[in-house]
This record gives C-alpha cells, sequence and structure tokens, in this order.
DNA sequence: CTGAAAGCGCTTACAG
DNA sequence: CTGAAAGCGCTTACAG
C-alpha cells in the first residue's frame, strides 16, 4: 500500500504539501496541487488513519456504546432502527461505526472498552440504567458525546451540557392511555418496562397517570406489571393482569404488547371486542399482527440520525454542546382498540 | 489520559519494558512486571490502539464489510441474526467491530471504506452479487479475511483459499421440496430470491430442481416467481402464482412466505388446507405466525460466530487458511404444511 | 532481564 | 506557496 511518501516523491513535492493537499489547506499553486492529486489517483493512495490519529487528526470513526448484550440488542427492532438511523448518517458521511457491545455482566463494559481504544472522533451512547454514572470517565476523556436518551445529572460535572436526545415518552403515554379512557376504559392495565431502569420509563408511567388523572380515575397499582420488554414478558404479564379483568392494557413497548395478545388469544379474549391493546414505538410488525396494534410511535431512524448529525457537528465545531432534544411522537390507532363493551 | 512513557516513569524503567509486559513477553522479571503492573494500575493506563496499529501491532478492530445500505440491512432478521453471531465472539474477545455498510448506489463502497482505513486486523465480508469481484482490493492489501457466503473464482488469484462459510442451501431446499412432495404436492410454486444474486440462490434453486425430479415432477418455469427478500416482494409473487393454482408455495425466506401468506388469506383461501407453504431461514417470527410457518433453519448466529472465530484464529495464525465450511441446515415442521387435498 | 534508538505514516507549526 | 523537522504513542530488533 502506498504511503505519503510514494506520493510526494512521485509529484516531487513534500509530504507537507501532500498533506496540505489532501486536506485542502488553502495556499497550495494549482499545478502543484493538480500534479499531487494525480499522483495520488495513479498509486489510488488513501492515507491510514491510524497515523493519522496518531498526529492528532481525525479519525472519521464514532463509537457507538450499546450497553446491552448482542442477544439483547439484535433482537430489539426498536434499538436497531435507531443505529440504523446512526449507521445512515454515518455511511453518508464517509464515517465508520466502531460498534461496541456490553457483556451481560458488565453494562459499562461497553463504554470501557470504546474508550482504550482513544481512536474514536467522538462517541454516541445509550442512556444507561438509571443512577449509574458510565460516563465519568468518557466525560474526563473529553471526547465528544451525544447520548440517546435522557439527560442524566452528573455528580462530577453537575452543570455540563447533557447532550441528549430522546422521545416525547410522557406525552405519548398520557395520549394513548386518554384515548383508552376517552373509549369508555376504566380498568386500564398498564405493562411497563423494568422498574428504575431508564428515564423513559419514569416518563412513560407519569404520562400514564397524569392521564387517569384527567379523567378522576384512580391509579390502581396492582394493574401495574413489570416486563423487561420481550414477547414472552408481555406474555406472563398479561397472565397476572387478565385474572384482574381490565378491559384494556397498554403496554410500554409493541412486542409486550404483542406477547400480550397472543395471550389474550389463547385464553379466547378476543381483542379488541373483550380487550383493547395500545403498544408504543410502532414497530414494523405492529401494522402486520391481527388486528393491527395501536401504538405510540416513536421516530426511531430520525433518533438515530439526529444523534449522529449533531455529533458529527459537535465534532466539527459546527454547532454547541446543547442539554436536550426532545422528538415529538404520534399516537397510531389502529384495529386494537376499541370502545369497551357496554 | 495516561501514556507509556508516564507509566514507564512511574515504573522506573523504559518503556520497551512496559510494552513488554503488557504484551506478555517472557523473561521480564517478576518483580519489575509487577511494578509495572503497578503502575498501568494507579494510572489506568491503557494503549492507544492508533498508536499500536501504526507500529504494526494488532488494532483488536475487525472489520464488517456489508455490501447492503442500511435500511435494507436493518430490516432482514437473518442477517442481523449472523451479524449477532459475530458480534458476540468479537465482545467476548475484547474486540470491537467496525461497521461498514454500502451506499444504494454501490456495494462497493463497503469494502473500499474499510481498506481506506488499513486499521483493522482482519475483515468479514458478506458475499456480493454473482459475478462482481469486491475483494480484488482486499486480497491485493493480504489482510485476513473471511466470507460469509459461497467461494469466489478469482481471476486475480483463482488458486487462493476463499475462507467461505456457508449453510446447505442445496441440501435446505431439496428437503423443503420433497418434503412438499411425500405431502403429495405436484403443483409447487417457488418464490426466489433475484436472478444471478447470490450462489446461495443458485444452489437452493438446483435444490428445488432435483426434488422434483426425484419424484419424476417435472420443472414448470412459470411456477417461478422471483422476489428481493421482502415481506411485500413475497405478497406480490403470490399475486402471480396463485392464478396458477398451486397447491404448495416454497419460498426462499420466511418474510416472502409471511407476505405469501398474508396474500392468501387475503383472497380466502386457508393455510394449510388450501395451500401449503414453506420458508427458508426459521427466523424468530416464523413460528409466531397462525399457523406456525414449516421453513428450512439456517444456523444464522452460529455463522457468524463461526465467522468470527475463524477469522480471530487466522489473525493469531492459530490456523490455516481453508476453502469452505458448510453448516447444516434443518427442515422445521409446523403447521404451514399439510397433504394435498384429495 | 533491561533499555536506547529507530521506525510505523501521518500532520503541524515554523522558517524560508 | 513550499519544505525540513519534530512529534503523535507505541513496538521491535539490537546491544548490553
Amino acid at each position: 500500500m502506498a504511503t505519503i511518501y510514494d506520493v510526494a516523491r512521485r509529484a516531487k513535492v513534500s509530504t507537507a504539501t501532500v498533506s496540505k493537499v489532501l486536506s485542502n489547506t488553502p495556499y497550495v499553486s494549482d499545478t502543484t496541487k493538480e500534479r499531487v492529486l494525480e499522483a495520488v489517483q495513479e498509486l489510488s493512495y488513501s492515507p491510514r488513519l491510524a497515523a493519522r490519529s496518531l498526529s492528532g487528526n481525525r479519525t472519521f470513526v464514532i463509537g457507538l456504546a450499546i450497553p446491552y448484550a448482542p442477544d439483547y440488542l439484535f433482537n430489539d427492532p426498536f434499538l436497531l432502527q435507531v443505529i440504523r438511523g446512526v449507521e445512515e448518517i454515518a455511511n453518508e458521511r464517509d464515517y465508520n461505526l466502531l460498534f461496541s457491545t456490553a457483556l451481560r455482566s458488565n453494562p459499562q463494559s461497553a463504554y470501557n472498552r470504546l474508550l482504550q481504544h482513544g481512536y474514536v472522533d467522538g462517541v454516541i451512547t445509550l442512556e444507561t440504567a438509571v443512577g449509574s454514572e458510565p460516563s465519568r470517565k468518557l466525560e474526563a476523556s473529553g471526547i465528544a458525546r451525544v447520548t440517546i436518551g435522557y439527560p442524566v445529572s452528573l455528580d462530577a460535572a453537575p452543570n455540563r451540557l447533557a447532550n441528549a436526545i430522546h422521545c416525547d415518552d410522557y406525552r405519548g403515554a398520557l395520549e394513548a392511555t386518554q384515548h383508552l379512557l376517552a373509549l369508555g376504559h376504566r380498568h386500564i392495565g398498564l405493562i411497563s418496562g423494568p422498574a428504575n431502569f431508564m428515564m423513559a420509563i419514569d416518563e412513560r408511567l407519569r404520562g400514564y397517570r397524569d392521564g387517569l388523572q384527567a379523567y378522576n380515575s384512580p391509579f390502581q397499582p396492582e394493574l401495574v406489571a413489570y416486563g423487561d420488554f420481550t414477547l414472552e414478558s408481555g406474555y406472563s404479564a398479561a397472565q397476572k393482569l387478565l385474572p384482574l379483568s381490565p378491559t384494556a392494557i397498554f403496554s410500554f413497548n409493541d412486542r409486550m404488547a404483542m406477547g400480550a395478545m397472543r395471550y389474550a388469544r389463547e385464553v379466547g379474549l378476543s381483542v379488541p371486542d373483550q380487550l383493547s391493546l395500545v403498544g408504543f414505538d410502532d414497530v414494523d410488525l405492529a401494522k402486520a399482527t391481527e388486528p393491527g396494534l395501536t401504538t405510540v410511535r416513536q421516530p426511531a431512524v430520525n433518533l438515530g440520525q439526529i444523534a449522529a448529525q449533531k455529533l458529527l457537528s459537535l465534532i466539527a465545531h459546527e454547532s454547541e454542546a446543547f442539554d436536550e432534544v426532545v422528538l415529538p411522537v404520534e399516537l397510531i390507532i389502529r384495529g386494537s382498540t376499541r370502545s369497551v363493551a357496554s
């Protein structure tokens, strides 16, 4: 593989000049520029990024730190669409994505491995469990960072800007709940995500409660079941909830809603005639079930795209740090909800 | 961030010694080793990979070159499970994955971008379209490489070993076809992938034809429709095939089979009573449809794992280049197939 | 067993 | 506008 020396020799200039031409520095005469570019062509030269990186320049790599184990990640359609958005932007801008998932036993390992490399221009992180502080090291490293999730207050740096991007979980849950209430439902079961896991879950819970309150409908803790976002956990949650005879169930993601739908069907409950069902995310399959799933659409791809765009402009110093960006959600009404049987 | 000089100073040794300790070279006295390790701890030092890379050592990064655009990739459950397998192994061995997808207009871009970096210990590629030679540059670079797919004969290096890993597509298609034939079906529609796209498709076609032949059932070209592996294309293919009154359809992946199932249902054909359906892959959802989908299971995760393992041992010079590894497939019989209505 | 020195391939002040 | 030289942080013969 050709090096910058080969190019310099061929173009009869110094390596410094080659470097300048390649980085588009002004003040290089057109004729030498031309000669250099020609040599670059002929040798099909491209600079080794490791060398660039070492001498303090960009690496054209952004890290993606994912505090989940691969088997979890690759079965979560929502997260995958977020990552797709990131990859789309990276791809367009000729950046590569350095992927770092976590060991099952240690969510933080995703961050640590990435940092060790010291080889990325910036990092996109997914928010980790409430209360943990994965980014302390990251913060200390001073590397550009954007989080997909909610701002976390860091003891170490209470005033720093979080660069956080997330959807309007509160409003999504509020609207979903009010949709059911407007249909006359008063016994609304809830399938939540793990307690104390992520801010998004807390926000959705808040939306659910505020929705009930707006209709003067009491919050009933026994109507809340906790899943882990898998279809199976939605199935189990439905097993717990249905004996309490809710007329509707609101689930914090679509997969769990589908699990609940399956269980309902197995015990002979018709959706939506005897049970209304609302999900969250609007994954691809939500419109493929029978009936289609009413759900709160999150702009997943867009979330990833915006995170990547923000990160790239932070890296390029084209924009300033920010605290948070909130993306709107949208209630998508399909066949799985209907007014309560009278 | 601490450098090797900081560590050397603190441990009162040379940087050479630090380097040796860190790379586990023998012939370092236990006491200095201990002192160095201590300093490493105290400074929480980790070597910058860019520097390592430059001085000719490992980068602990493997490249994953995917000749598809992100929107395609992230909607293909089979490919995602393959990648999951790769990531699992990488993760375990403390390797990172450098992701490179293609621009829509140019599948090769995935390879080129990766190569430019010159920053990976090895590359895993997905087989590209039959006839194209994406790996010429890669081959020239001499970098370790494993392909998920079939060996492609390279004009440039006709005798090189391909390091290719794939499933036994021929046998899978053969068994699927014979399963239908054994159930009495004689009009078996086929939903293929794009023609001249990948060896796997050719092999499955061969399996289908040989299956028919074994039952003295003629191959009828008009019963073959071509899709692009999306559910929608399976739906369209069924639109074309059903007017020809096949009693069964064999689809080259599960998503297209599900599309066909949807169309069949829309036109009032019951599966499996009036139409038997067989897929390929056994994605997660194949068991979730109603009825469950009979399909040819490919060990997707395993495919990725083995590719990663092979690559890592090639990198470590623990094993030799190979031509191909073929993984067995398994016919999974569920509710979507039944003997032909008499 | 340990260390001085060269080298990996770039970029960036700095001088001209 | 151009180039000589130092430096980025490591590793690896080589000498001791």
